[in-house]
Parts: structure tokens; C-alpha cells; sequence
DNA sequence: CGTGTTTGACCTGCGC
DNA sequence: GCGCAGGTCAAACACG
């Protein structure tokens, strides 16, 4: 199977080229598992969020891996493996989150095929736990109340602005986004996100909940993409088509400072795209009526 | 000492 | 049923 990418069309990474993108078989809620062999087979039955990340930001954030770096996000990921994708001159990276135990949270890192500039950052579940108090956004935390969680509000200024791959940056509106943003309703005051994200994880991680789900990889994706301030944050089409979530953003140190000192507030993204939320309204209107069951 | 990375081996799923 | 590719685990090693 030759390991044609798409560009991302699809939510899967491979849609086509891997069998591993079906339906959703939420056997993460299991992760640790007892044996190998049951987070085995899940692997083609996840939901996944790709996500698109310009690695020259990755790797020189922080990462030493040069073939793929791992955004950094407000999450602590541990790689437990490596292995060359056939199709693809680079590498997969398979990551953990290490911020807990049981976190199921995973995702795999290789580089763009079609832009090697860039990195796909494959997200299979949702924490199911709350903010990492581990030192990735422990600092974070404490200016987190800084940003107000306001989901709802929230778009980009230019989503289509991606830089690499034009075939995703089409200007798709966040689907996911209402579904939060019905959730959020108001900007909560420093509350704390991270309730949500349990819950919403949890379940994500689980039955992987419409809505639930949708929160769920809008925390994972927020903190992942804590840096995609004034970045365009792009959505496929697909993502409207296929239910799922392919996003592209791109990274500046700078923001991922400016996220830092915000904390891993994944909400705080979000108001910088409240523009970009008028014309989503427009767009699910027209193309997103899964959208309108979740909102 | 603890955490994280690296690497090899093993297992599962899919296609032929 | 066999082979291929992908995904995960475990052990070893390196670094803080």
C-alpha cells in the first residue's frame, strides 16, 4: 500500500493507504490493556485528528527527533516507538501521553510526505484526565486563569492562511467549534477548563460522544496548537464531510510563549478566531449538518 | 534516581 | 494461508 497522502483530505492519516480508519472502535478506553493484543486492533478503529504542524517550529522548539518533532503542546508525550512508514522517506513517531498513567491519549508524528516542511501529528484519543500538572504546562497553570475559556468565541482572523498544504486550507469553519461553543456558552472565569476536559475526554476516549469527542479533541487540539495564536488555524472540508477533524495550523515560538504565559487554556485560542466563526456559522449552515446535531 | 528516548521484537490487521 | 505493513511493548541507554 503505497503511502499516499493525500494531503490530508481525510481526517485518517491514511485514509486510503491504511486500513486503519473505518469507523470507530473506541478500544482506547482501555489503552494499557492487559495484553498486547487488545490496543492492538484499535488502531484502525480510532478516531483520529490529523494535524498539521510546520516542523521547523517543532524542531526547533525543543525536539531533537529532526525527522518528526512533536508540536509542543501543554501535554507531556513520551515516545514508545519508531518506525518507518512504507510510501514515506520519514519516520513515524508514536507518542504517549505521559502526564498520566492511564491517559489513552496518543498520537503519531511523521513528516509531511507532501511537505516535508511540515509535520502530521495524528492524534488517536483524548486524555482522560485534566490538565497535566506535570512540568510541561505547570507553569501554565498558574497564569492560566489569565485566559478566559471562551470556546464559542473563537476563529481565526486568516484560516486560510495555511502555509503548506493548500489543498486543506480551504476555510472550512470549525465544526467542532459550535459544539463547544453551545457547551461554552460563556466565558467561564478561570474556573478550570480542565473539568470539561475530563469529562469530555473521557467520554471521547470511550463511546467517542459527538459532542464529547468534538470537545475532547478541540482541548487536545488547543493545547497541541497552543501557539497557533495569530497563526491560521485551518479545518478541511473534510472535516465537515467526514465528521472528523483535519486541522492545519501553523506554529511561532513566539505564540507558543504567548500560549505559555496564556496557560493551557485551549479555550483562549479560540477568541482570536471569533471572526472566523461568522462565516463558519455561513459554512455549516450550508455544508456542516452533523454540525447542527451537535449544536 | 527518575524520566525520556532509542531500538528490536512481537502481534494484529489487511490484502492477495 | 501467507506476506506485508503498521502499531505497541519491553529492555537498554542517555540525560537531567
Amino acid at each position: 500500500m503505497e503511502v499516499g497522502y493525500p494531503s490530508f483530505t481525510m481526517n485518517q492519516e491514511d485514509n486510503q493507504n491504511s486500513p486503519e480508519n473505518s469507523d470507530e472502535s473506541p478500544l482506547f478506553h482501555d489503552t494499557k490493556a492487559t495484553s498486547t493484543s487488545s490496543p492492538k486492533r484499535s488502531r484502525r478503529g480510532t478516531q483520529k485528528r490529523v494535524v498539521h504542524v510546520p516542523i521547523k517550529e517543532v524542531e526547533g522548539s525543543r525536539f531533537k527527533g529532526e525527522t518528526n518533532a512533536p508540536p509542543s503542546d501543554s501535554w507531556a508525550w513520551r515516545k514508545y516507538g519508531q518506525k518507518p512508514i512504507k510510501g514515506s522517506p520519514y519516520p513515524r513517531g508514536y507518542y504517549r501521553c505521559s502526564s498520566s498513567k492511564g491517559c489513552p491519549a496518543r498520537k503519531q508524528v511523521e513528516r509531511s510526505r507532501t511537505n516535508p516542511t511540515m509535520v502530521m501529528v495524528t492524534y488517536s484519543c483524548e486524555h482522560n484526565h485534566p490538565w497535566p500538572a506535570s512540568r510541561n504546562n505547570n507553569h501554565h497553570h498558574l497564569n492560566a486563569p489569565s485566559s478566559p475559556p471562551t470556546i464559542s468565541a473563537t476563529t481565526t482572523t486568516e484560516v486560510a492562511n495555511i502555509n503548506s498544504d493548500d489543498q486543506l486550507e480551504e476555510e472550512p469553519p470549525m465544526p467542532t467549534r459550535q459544539s463547544m461553543t453551545k457547551h461554552e456558552p460563556e466565558p467561564e472565569p478561570e474556573s478550570e477548563p480542565k473539568q470539561k476536559f475530563t469529562t469530555l475526554e473521557v467520554e471521547a476516549c470511550g463511546p467517542f460522544a459527538s459532542t464529547s469527542d468534538q470537545y475532547g479533541w478541540f482541548s487536545d487540539w488547543a493545547s497541541t496548537s497552543s501557539t497557533m495564536l495569530e497563526s491560521p488555524l485551518i479545518m478541511t472540508r473534510d472535516i465537515v464531510e467526514d465528521s472528523d477533524m483535519t486541522m492545519i495550523y501553523s506554529i511561532r515560538e513566539d505564540d507558543e510563549s504567548f500560549f505559555a504565559d496564556l496557560g493551557e487554556l485551549p479555550e483562549c485560542t479560540t477568541v482570536f478566531r471569533r471572526r472566523e466563526i461568522e462565516r463558519v456559522e455561513e459554512h455549516r449552515r450550508n455544508l456542516a449538518p452533523w454540525c447542527g446535531s451537535t449544536g
